[in-house]
DNA sequence: ACCTGAACACCGTTCAAGT
DNA sequence: ACCTGAACACCGTTCAAGT
């Protein structure tokens, strides 16, 4: 536990910093005014000096998250095979993607507070700069670039805070449940479910492996919506 | 309010109604023990003699709301254009994720039970059983039905929780609160955020719109998976 | 058997009081 | 100016008591 010495004036930036432990270690329930006062030895209510109330704290803490994700992606030379072609800009969306992902994975609860509405923050903005940049330079209208940003954010941040929901579980424990989950599906009628008892195996891959094919399917739709 | 009168006795399926009925009209966060209690002239405690816990309870409540869903879909005849071939199906799981997407959208809350995991009870089980089904028919190999399966899931249950995150608003409410949004877009730097501030007019559609556009772009992803 | 009442361990937030 | 203490209006849940 990372309890700070009470000596220490309280900042916005050590409330926020505590509140991101906290994300990263339990999840959004894990975070409470008596839980972060604990954290930084102080009084429940002291934040509120500092923070017009939890929601405003919960989006400063998931923005800081998001800190530094945008930066060398897309560019030449960034590890991602490129020919500078402009189909290469969809290969640059996928990899923001993962990078986003990786984040609000590692960061159980992030999801949840980003699911909760836009925090419109600087490193949000400048993730959303960056994704219409790419997704303009990849060929597709003005009205489709923002309508392809929205329907990337909304599936990486949909499916991250859907993914991140049994927190405090771990991959183990996930994927015990989803075994569990699985037998109760084979073991189903096969007349009333054809489908569900022959996929059952198949059924609840890993999450990653979720994620991957989504956006993969996703960004080889879009792909197609580049007119010639 | 649907006040009923306390003669009745309480049971599992007075209960679901009532939690469906704070459910529609006021989100995840009208359902209470004492909500609950209120409405039905009950007290608090009383739902604890036909349910474990409130998690029981959101989850019948959610599945219920999804009764009939799948029924009538991918048939001959159903008004989808349908000449029988193989891609038709595909067209079938579509309309099956708008029909999805609008029970999400007229009980705000449902989404955010579904999207905190499987209820799998009969209705899910149901949808399940169709949507694999369908994905089956469309011709994709095996394990891409499952995959495909927890994309197109995760995009709508994920999508909804976020779009109907901000509870108890008309939208007539969330498209002034979005015309404030695309102003300050529009108002950044145009040195910094060169995109954002060009596109800003374009940003924040219609949630409606943001989903057809993200179905559309999955299922054509989907229609490129299958093999020839 | 079913429901009530009281109690417990939690929440977020406000506001007067202390320093 | 900044933090504490007490208080308020909420939660979900347990369990003994009433009927």
């Amino acid at each position: 536990m990372s309890r700070s010495s009470p000596t220490e004036r309280l900042t916005r930036a050590r409330i926020v910093a505590a509140v991101t432990d906290l994300l990263e270690r339990g999840g959004v329930d894990a975070v409470s005014t008596r839980t972060i006062g604990e954290a930084l030895d102080v009084h429940p209510t002291a934040l509120y000096r500092h923070f017009r109330d939890m929601d405003e704290l919960l989006r400063e803490a998931a923005d800081g998250i998001l800190a530094g994700l945008a930066d060398g992606i897309g560019e030449t030379g960034d590890g991602e095979t490129s020919d500078g072609g402009p189909g290469d800009a969809l290969d640059a969306v996928a990899g923001l993607c993962r990078r986003l992902r990786a984040v609000l994975m590692s960061h159980p609860g992030a999801a949840q507070v980003m699911a909760s509405g836009p925090a419109r923050m600087p490193n949000e903005r400048a993730l959303t700069e960056k994704m219409l940049g790419l997704l303009a330079e990849a060929g597709l209208p003005d009205a489709e670039v923002t309508l392809a940003y929205h329907a990337v954010i909304e599936y990486v941040v949909g499916s991250a805070a859907i993914d991140t929901a049994g927190t405090a579980d771990s991959p183990a424990e996930v994927e015990a449940r989803h075994r569990v989950w699985r037998a109760a599906y084979f073991a189903a009628s096969p007349q009333e479910f054809p489908h569900t008892t022959r996929l059952a195996a198949l059924l609840y891959p890993s999450l990653d492996e979720q994620f991957e094919f989504g956006i993969e399917v996703l960004i080889a739709g879009l792909r197609h919506q580049i007119p010639t």
